[in-house]
DNA sequence: ATCTAATCTATAATATTAGTAGACTATTGG
DNA sequence: CCAATAGTCTACTAATATTATAGATTAGAT
C-alpha cells in the first residue's frame, strides 16, 4: 500500500514547480538540475520522471539557455490524483474496484465478494482526498502550516 | 498503492475461515487445501501465508486427521488492518507517515512538508476503514448484500 | 559555433513478489 | 507400532518491478 519513488519524486518536483507561481510578465521555469538538487532526487530519474508528466501534458518544458520546466496548467487545476495516476498506475488496492483499469479478480460472484467491498470503500477513500487535492491546495496548506508555525518569510 | 497477492490471499483466506462460525460444540477447522481451491490460491504458497498468520497469534492450528487451521479470536476481534500489517508491513503511503514503522523522508522540515500533510491524510483515511472493519464485519456486509440480491441459501 | 538543457533509448543493479520443492514434525486411527 | 494425514520449516528460483545510470541526440540561445 506504499507510493513508489517515482510517485514520490513526481509529486515532490510538481508541488515544487508550483511553488513558483505563473505571472504574466515572468515564466516560471525551473531546471531539472536545481529541483534534483533542492529535492535530493537522482537527476537522471527525475528526467524520466518529468518527461512522462509532460508527455501526459502537465508540464510544459523549453531547451537550451534558460530553459527548464514549467506547469501546462494553473497549480489549482492540476490534482494529486492525475500526477500519482501517471506515474504508479491506478489507485486502487486491488484491480477489482478500479475504475479506470478494473480487472476481475476471479471469484465466483463480484458483487457479494466482500473483500472487495471493503476494498472499494477504501479506494474512495483514498481518491476522494487524491482527486480533491490540487497542487495549489497543498501549497496553501504549506502556507498556513508556516503562519501557524511563526515562521518567517 | 496496491494490495499484494500476498495480502490478498490472508485476507481472503481469513474471510473464508471466518465465515466457518465459532460455535461450543463444534471447531470450525478448515484445511489450508481447501480454502485454496476454494478461492483459487496457490497452495503452497497458502501455506506460508497461514504460518505467518498463524506465528503472529491470529490463528490456531491442529496437524493430523482432523486437523486444520481455525480463527484464534471471534471474527469481530480480527481486523482487515491486523491481517494486512503482518503480510504486506505498514499502512502508509510513505514512511514519513507510518505510526508503525515510521522514517524520515528526508525534507528539511516535515512540519511543513505539503506531500507529508495530505498522505498523512491518506493514510488516516486508509486506517479508518481497516482498522474498524472486523471479518465479522465483513460476513455481515456479504450477507446483507445476498439478502438484497435475492439470493436463497 | 558553442554552450546549455531537455529528449530518448537502452541497460544495469537491486529489491520485491510470487511461487516451488522437499524434508520434517505432530496427530490420529487401525 | 505403523501408515496416513496435515501442518511446519527452510531454502531456493523465477519473474517482475523498481530504481536508477549512461550516453548519444536534438533544440534553442547568444
Amino acid at each position: 500500500m506504499r507510493l513508489s519513488k517515482r510517485g514520490e519524486y513526481g509529486l515532490r518536483a510538481m508541488i515544487v514547480l508550483a511553488g513558483n507561481p505563473q505571472t504574466d510578465s515572468q515564466l516560471p521555469i525551473v531546471l531539472i538540475k536545481d529541483i534534483a538538487q533542492q529535492e535530493k532526487i537522482p537527476i537522471k530519474f527525475l528526467e524520466q520522471i518529468l518527461l512522462s508528466l509532460k508527455n501526459i501534458g502537465l508540464l510544459h518544458s523549453k531547451m537550451g539557455v534558460g530553459g527548464g520546466y514549467y506547469l501546462a496548467k494553473q497549480p489549482h487545476e492540476i490534482t494529486l490524483g492525475q500526477i500519482i495516476r501517471v506515474l504508479d498506475g491506478p489507485i486502487a488496492p486491488i484491480r477489482c474496484v478500479s475504475q479506470i483499469a478494473y480487472e476481475s479478480c476471479g471469484c465466483p460472484d463480484e458483487e457479494t465478494c466482500g473483500l472487495r467491498m471493503v476494498m472499494f470503500d477504501v479506494r474512495t477513500a483514498m481518491v476522494d482526498i487524491l482527486d480533491n487535492t490540487s497542487l495549489a491546495d497543498v501549497a496553501g496548506r504549506v502556507e498556513a502550516q508556516r503562519q501557524l508555525l511563526g515562521h518567517v518569510q
